[in-house]
DNA sequence: CGACCATTTGATATGGATCAAGCGATGTGG
DNA sequence: CCACATCGCTTGATCCATATCAAATGGTCG
């Protein structure tokens, strides 16, 4: 069943849901994870695991990029992360993914059977506990992503190019793996408002557009920012 | 400084972030924060606790109602959460608390130092599962709050008073101790939307307004919800 | 070279914000 | 006990940011 979905560049499912990256804690679980997890391919676009799905593995990204999301009952989606290297993502408290979750680029990715993972957490506290950090990281992602969201096209776009040039980091540099329609369901607006804000920044000089996935940062200040 | 703020009917300061309720699970850490927690009463608006301060103190709502909220800086509000009795708010995997916390209505509250239960999460393998249960269950709440931004003004305000109804658990009968400012920003909405959208709700035999704070739900397929 | 898909750009529509009064309940002081 | 001030809420008129509808452009792969 994991295996199945690994080849097939699969399509565009989802039920209803948002998801996970997390910034590999430089810890135990990091280290465990790295230790106990087999490395699988995923081909671009192909689900990796889909919401309501039992919750048997949690994941971390070796190259590539993932994204998680939920599809609302009238078909809009609302992608819920973006999940570069050394994110995990797909870990959940409960018994279920609250999250599909698909390659966005061709992607490896380390598996780590759930089971195992709070196993090792009933013998060893630090493991424990650092599950519990990764899950109040993600909280507090998410608790941002909220604040994001009630702000301005201009301020949203901005802040989402600040955010991968920092998790990037790659100075001024940004290499997006992912389509505007990602992009734009990540944010809450449509494709037409994203490229738009880009074309408005660049021509506010605050971007340039090399090409539609690479942009550089030349004014950080001009990125929309009236907030925090 | 606890103590210091529990009588005091403060006044709404804060700085920016959001917060957690967490229906009190029915569980030994609930059972924990009963034992352990002591009382304390605040007044109508009273800050509980403020972002960034050190989350020295973790609580659950006897009775009343608190808001959990982020202030931007330009003095947009976001209320991350309104926790009724049962709700436990202030639970941080870090060291300082990511909203501020005030009463919305005179409200009695149990407070657990955090270090104590901390201790006892590294003795008890149960209690620590909890805890990361808690800030799970947080995580999915505010993943759902996510989808409801992205909704329409209607859908929101539906799929508000829909919660409201299912934690009240009075059957149709919805009373908010919250004012249309608090919601609005809930919501993402201005109060002039949110009070118009109820009355919209109304004119359409969704809802009986009897008082601004009391709402019977006439019609839960009526509240604008052609989405999950 | 041609087809397809992603992206940009343009024209128009609209939901919710903003600006501005009114209204009703609550509470206070005379 | 009542008049008045205050505060929270509702309602109205208008504006604007973003969605929607539509078309052109550009880049990629066979």
């Amino acid at each position: 069943m994991l295996t199945q979905r690994a080849i097939p560049t699969g399509s565009s499912r989802g039920t209803n849901g948002l998801s996970h990256p997390v910034p590999a804690p430089n810890n135990a679980l990091a280290g465990t994870i790295d230790m106990m997890g087999a490395a699988m391919p995923f081909a671009r676009n192909a689900e990796i695991y889909g919401e309501n799905e039992p919750a048997d593995y949690l994941y971390k990204v070796v190259s590539g990029a993932v994204r998680t999301y939920k599809v609302l009952a009238d078909g809009r989606r609302q992608v819920g992360a973006f999940c570069l290297p050394g994110d995990i993502f797909g870990l959940e408290t409960g018994n279920e993914h609250t999250a599909s979750a698909e390659a966005i680029t061709n992607a490896k990715v380390l598996v780590v059977k759930r089971s195992a993972l709070m196993a090792l957490a009933g013998r060893d506290n630090e493991v424990a506990r650092e599950l519990w950090t990764v899950t109040g990281r993600e909280l507090r992602r998410v608790q941002d992503q909220i604040l994001l969201l009630i702000k301005t096209a201009k301020e949203r776009v901005g802040g989402f190019l600040l955010d991968m040039a920092i998790r990037g980091a790659a100075g001024n540099q940004v290499e997006l793996p992912m389509s505007r329609q990602d992009i734009a369901d990540y944010l809450g607006l449509t494709i037409e408002t994203v490229s738009r804000t880009l074309s408005d920044l660049e021509s506010a000089a605050a971007i340039e557009l090399p090409s539609s996935r690479r942009i550089v940062l030349r004014n950080r200040a001009a990125l929309g920012l009236p907030n925090g």
